[in-house]
DNA sequence: TGATTATAATTACACTTGTAATCTAAGTGT
DNA sequence: ACACTTAGATTACAAGTGTAATTATAATCA
């Protein structure tokens, strides 16, 4: 059924993500946005623009002389489908051996722990209510 | 210092795990262990072992014939690598969104929420250490 | 030893990606 | 009305990737 999400390359991914922030947007101010963190070429992030409108990852509508950009995928849905295709292959499906990967690395932040706790007790309740 | 782990694409990664399950194993253990998943050509495979041989991420030995590949890089950290690289990306660092997508898609199996309770645990154990 | 066969090495080829430069058309200032 | 500026559209181009086919070479069989 539904849509299957289009490939983003990683370029491509950092000018959703602004998208994702500010929408709609005009190209300079994903430039100017994208220039705080990367120092990319104008053209460069037009190019990005482009395929974007391709894959049909973001629309946009004629302004004035300029166009107004807004994401067509959905952020949450597609950090899901992500991190899930990166668990399958990393871990065959199992989130665990990466969470006890950040664990030993001590990656793990405070909020994560408290994240983490909330988890569980949702988990254990829904446990008890089947 | 040491090293940069060099990059692995998919189909790379793919022989390249199956390196790390048997080690050493020669090009026809290996296409013959990929094709209970994957249906690549023998040739393919030939390609991504060589690829990864040139990445310098696995080595080979001259058996008689044939050549017996081993694994240069180790399953253990290029997975921590690619964890983070891809939290990094997604959610700046932080574990937690990731783990919470997951929750909200009822992704979460039973030895997941055991790991958690026992990283939780270890956690809070090196707070009051220190 | 000459033909056949297995391996590995080299080459192929289209598509994607990063990273722009060039071209074109539509406003704008004079 | 004409030159300049400013968008967006088109084109470029090398490296990496998926997916092999072709070529060279070494071992083996007849």
């Amino acid at each position: 059924m539904s849509n299957s999400v289009p490939e983003i390359s990683d370029a491509e991914f950092a000018v959703l993500d602004v998208l994702w922030q500010h929408n709609p947007a005009n190209a300079n101010d994903i430039i100017a946005k994208l220039n705080e963190t990367k120092p990319w070429h104008e053209k460069t992030v037009k190019t990005l623009l482009n395929r974007l409108v391709k894959k049909q990852a973001i629309s946009y509508e004629k302004q004035q002389r300029s166009y107004l950009y807004s994401p067509l995928i959905e952020r949450d849905s597609y950090l899901v489908k992500q991190s899930k295709s990166l668990v399958d292959k990393l871990f065959r499906g199992h989130l665990s051996p990466l969470i006890t990967g950040f664990a030993q690395q001590s990656q793990l932040k405070k909020d994560d722990i408290a994240a983490l706790k909330a988890i569980i007790a949702d988990w254990e309740q829904e446990q008890k209510d089947d």
